[in-house]
DNA sequence: TATTAAACGATAATTATTATCGTTCGTCAA
DNA sequence: TTGACGAACGATAATAATTATCGTTTAATA
């Protein structure tokens, strides 16, 4: 695992790799990401990166975080945050998310052999379920893009296929 | 597991049991959503509806959305829908999420035992990664209100604690 | 069948996010 | 070191998802 620390030494030389100019903002947001163990809002991470660059944007701070995303730097928690995934089927189950499509999928929970954690790492935590997804690409959209060949086609590229 | 026709008979029961009134737009929207192995967004909910009731509105579909969720007719996908969640945690781990502050906390993936699957469902779907989420009330939240008791404080109270 | 509160449709408002655009700044070659 | 230039910035407008408001309609029940 990394350390903050190196991490933090590590970004000039990303951002370099990446063709991506060392901002005083991004070097500040970046800080910051890392700085916490939490996993904040774009709006939060404007509020602490605000205290140090008073002048700071909003907009700026979520151009960063695409960027960041983008170029593998920051990870987002949930695939499905954006928009509402309703499901009518109330019974405990699990999900197979297709990353092209966003298309999700019911596995029943008998598929999968029982979950075990050796230890809580937070403590005093009630556990209610255990929810797994199974990330990758569906059937439909590995045929019709295998690989991840193919110029100018990107992540997000379907526009609505649910 | 509730077949789809059982679960659309009990429809008016449920409803009745709840207190709601069985509208036709309700039994419409309802009747989508299982009729449908899909997880769709309440907007998709909104154009099926439309086919059966021209005069609906998209804010019908939403009221009612809410409504059934409230009552445990319907789940929703994701937790954490509606703001980005951002990770500077770019290894492989899992999540503890909190469903009353919505905080978020780190599990090593070393903390877990293997996940196997037995077969997937969708054939040709291929697997990139697992992802679990413990779900549950954190330390913090169970100390400030244990149980689900106490007038008035329902799921969604703690606004960002992020 | 009349009463009435709940639910509806239309639409305004809010929130999260992205786009635009003129200005500023980091990079790099001279 | 400096100057040119394109990338990035801040301000702000625009868009998308969701929620709130409000006058009208309708389901429930007596
Ligand atoms: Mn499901
Ligand atoms: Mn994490
Ligand atoms: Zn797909
Ligand atoms: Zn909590």
């Amino acid at each position: 695992m990394q350390t903050r620390e190196s991490l933090q030494q590590q970004f000039e030389t990303r951002c370099r790799a990446l063709g991506l100019a060392v901002t005083h903002q991004r070097t500040v947001i970046y800080g910051e990401l890392i700085a916490t163990g939490e996993h904040p809002t774009p709006e939060a991470v404007y509020e602490r990166v605000k205290a140090q660059i008073p002048a700071i944007s909003l907009g700026t701070v979520y151009k960063n975080v695409k960027t960041f995303l983008d170029a593998g730097l920051l990870k987002e928690v949930s695939l499905h945050h954006g928009t509402l995934r309703l499901d009518a089927n109330t019974e405990p189950h699990h999900h197979m998310v297709c990353t092209r499509c966003r298309r999700i999928f019911d596995i029943p929970e008998t598929e999968f052999g029982p979950v075990h954690l050796k230890n809580l790492p937070e403590s005093g935590f009630q556990i209610d379920r255990f929810s797994i997804e199974v990330v990758g690409v569906c059937g439909a959209c590995a045929a019709a893009r295998p690989e991840s060949s193919g110029p100018g086609a990107s992540a997000a590229d379907n526009k609505r296929v649910l």
